[in-house]
DNA sequence: ACTCATAATAAGTAGCTACTTATTATGTCA
DNA sequence: TGACATAATAAGTAGCTACTTATTATGAGT
């Protein structure tokens, strides 16, 4: 950086800073990106960029000819990386193993037809999963894949590779949706996931559209003890 | 926009559509930057916007000198917005009500201080609340807060008004960590949210912090059934 | 071969201009 | 007074230049 000169990160800083010390409270108006170039001596791109970053992070609100002002009601906003589960049990250092359940074909019932935006109901194909973590159960999967949106992974060998790297990998997805939720093990899955009936798990149910037609719906049920985290 | 200029969204679609094409598949190298602006017969600074935004949703990777690539393990990067508990009753078209239920003083737990991230342990105030959509329990708070901090807090009658509220509004942080996970309701959080020991809850638990001195530690606990959703 | 300085490279950033677009304010006419 | 066209405004976008920075490749000297 040249000596001397502002990075708009820099002047994200300041009017952060602004913010925080009540020079500007919440549902104020913030003068126009040109005065505040002119006060922090920079181009007005620069504090372009910067309010474009506190908008993103749902600290201000930005509206044209409206201005800018500071968010009324404030969000946290977090961002989650869900990753292939074998990565993500490799970057904890376990062992990765996966085990095929069931592989079958039928109509997906009314939950997954509502979750993928669908009125009718094609067949199609239905994996359930285990992936382990050192040998003990760390995600079950239940997935609905459309077919005739990835009519490949009817190729793949499923006892080897899961559907979820596959998918990753080759079923590039437009558009998708994630609901996280708490439930009770049910009989079935508790012995699964080697755990006890009514343990609380958290499932993380996600489907994928490629433009507007749905690829696979997937209910990923994690192992007691799980947390999804995310920082900053 | 003026006719027959790309947008630096449409460079972002045409290079996306790349990738789903197959064109450049998981792993391989992209052009750069100025050859894409020249193929696409743009300017080098809207690739360079696309491709931030590619970036930024996880789909390439970005290394100065080593060029762009399309991410070897794709990550389905979720944004979440956890607004103000009342915001969130009222948009969904609810009757907020609110009730303290503890206010008091001591040291947090352990659990509470590895969150905070310290080592020695102050004396904080303790707040145990109960969030109500339609008269029926919503989100239990039980929360800590750092009064060296966010000393303004012993002002306020948290009767009448939440922490959560206040806080969100009156103690900006800088730093933040969420975690989610599924817990099973013990004895009395069953009584406090009407429901049976055993439910399987969903919790939220944060902490933030204003540069390196933590603000406050909140586990929410949600009614049976909640669910936290994530677009696109 | 191996180390280390140097060059080359490609993304990142800052500044400028010019134009577009969404939205709000205004002023005219019925 | 109200509806509606028009002007003004402030953010958004595109293009250009120039420079910076991180990283990799190269090549000289030991």
């Amino acid at each position: 950086m040249q000596a001397g000169r502002l990075s708009w990160k820099d002047v994200r800083e300041a009017i952060h800073e602004w913010i925080l010390s009540g020079r500007y409270g919440p549902g104020d108006k913030l003068p126009r990106d040109a005065d505040i170039a002119v006060e922090l001596a920079c181009a007005r791109s620069t504090v372009q960029r910067a309010m474009q970053d506190l908008s993103d992070s749902g600290i201000v609100e930005r509206r044209r000819k409206g201005g800018t002002r500071v968010r009324q009601d404030p969000v946290v906003r977090a961002t989650l990386d869900i990753p292939i589960t074998r990565r993500e049990i490799e970057d904890r250092g376990g062992l990765y193993d996966y085990r095929l359940i069931e592989r079958s074909f039928g109509k997906p019932p009314r939950a997954v037809r509502i979750a993928m935006n669908l009125s009718d109901a094609p067949d199609m194909l239905r994996i359930e999963a285990l992936h382990l973590c050192d040998g003990r159960p760390y995600i079950f999967e239940d997935r609905w894949v459309c077919t005739t949106t990835a009519p490949n992974i009817l190729k793949v060998d499923l006892s080897r590779d899961s559907a979820n790297e596959w998918l990753v990998r080759n079923a590039p997805y437009t558009r998708f949706e994630v609901k996280f939720f708490a439930l009770n093990a049910d009989q079935r899955t508790a012995e699964l996931m080697a755990t006890t009936p009514r343990s609380a798990l958290l499932a993380i149910e996600r489907t994928t559209w490629l433009d507007d037609r749905p690829i696979t719906h997937v209910t990923a049920i994690a192992a007691p003890g799980y947390r999804l985290l995310s920082r900053s």
